[in-house]
DNA sequence: CTATAAAATTGTAATGATTACAAACATTTA
DNA sequence: TAAATGTTTGTAATCATTACAATTTTATAG
């Protein structure tokens, strides 16, 4: 599938500048954070502002087309580290809640020659609440 | 075990103001973010600065007495949503992997009242690279 | 082909969490 | 008791993100 028929059928007209910012995600191997982004593309569009990769990205992830990566660049919420545990956090009212139970994830064969401290999963989502305010869609 | 004697055996010693926040970590349901801490806190130990906050919560991660939940409270990293893989992020270096290959995690039975959109897997730890500087500890 | 409306893009300023850093204070050790 | 070390504090700086209004571009109706 060409670019412009993804963005078309996630519901976003295909403009030049959003279509270079997929491009831009498309071919990127790590995870470029928006400075990185705007740095890239600035030389080839050299009217592009910084509130226009900051509108795109959210548009692009809103619609599912990209995704934003969890890293601890900036961490500031809390736990205790005694009980590991998922989190769960609702798109629409942002709560968040504990996930227990989780089916073990095992690293050794995915990762065999790193050491492992630490496994954080975030669960996103709508919860029970505002699935019932919410009509289907 | 008491709250003292979990700091001294994460080698921190068990100041007042170390014993407080770790007893409000370990009240507290919800995730605290350092505004919150620093509020609830702030009554109690009326010199209470929200830099000691910030220093103590860091020195609790470091000691992995605590652990930095992710959230998407501030997302500055972007991927493109097609391929689900979770993150290796090294503590040293900083770099990010990707890691394929992860079992599935099934939320079914953890959720079922939930719609599950989106399940972020950060992993955490040291990369064979920096494994090789680092002596044993 | 205009005129109008809608959508996309831009730039500036504000916000707010985090960090840097040096000073003040407390505690331990010689 | 003095010196050294560790802890806490306050102010200022940084930096990603957001708010918002203005401008430009694109689509649509007459």
């Amino acid at each position: 599938m060409q670019n412009d028929a993804v963005l078309k059928a996630h519901g976003i007209k295909p403009s030049l500048t959003r279509m270079m910012i997929f491009d831009y995600l498309n071919a990127a191997k790590h995870h470029p954070n928006v400075e990185e982004i705007y740095q890239a593309l600035q030389p080839k569009i050299p009217t592009l502002s910084k509130t226009t990769v900051y509108n795109t990205l959210h548009l692009f992830t809103e619609k599912r087309v990209a995704r934003a990566v969890m890293l601890k660049d900036q961490e500031n919420r809390y736990d205790l580290a005694s009980h590991p545990h998922a989190h769960f956090q609702c798109t629409k009212c942002g709560k968040v809640e504990d996930v227990f139970r989780l089916p073990d994830i095992h690293l050794d064969q995915a990762l065999p020659k790193h050491s492992v401290h630490d496994v954080s999963v975030l669960i996103s989502g709508v919860c029970a609440e505002c699935q019932k305010d919410e009509p289907l869609i």
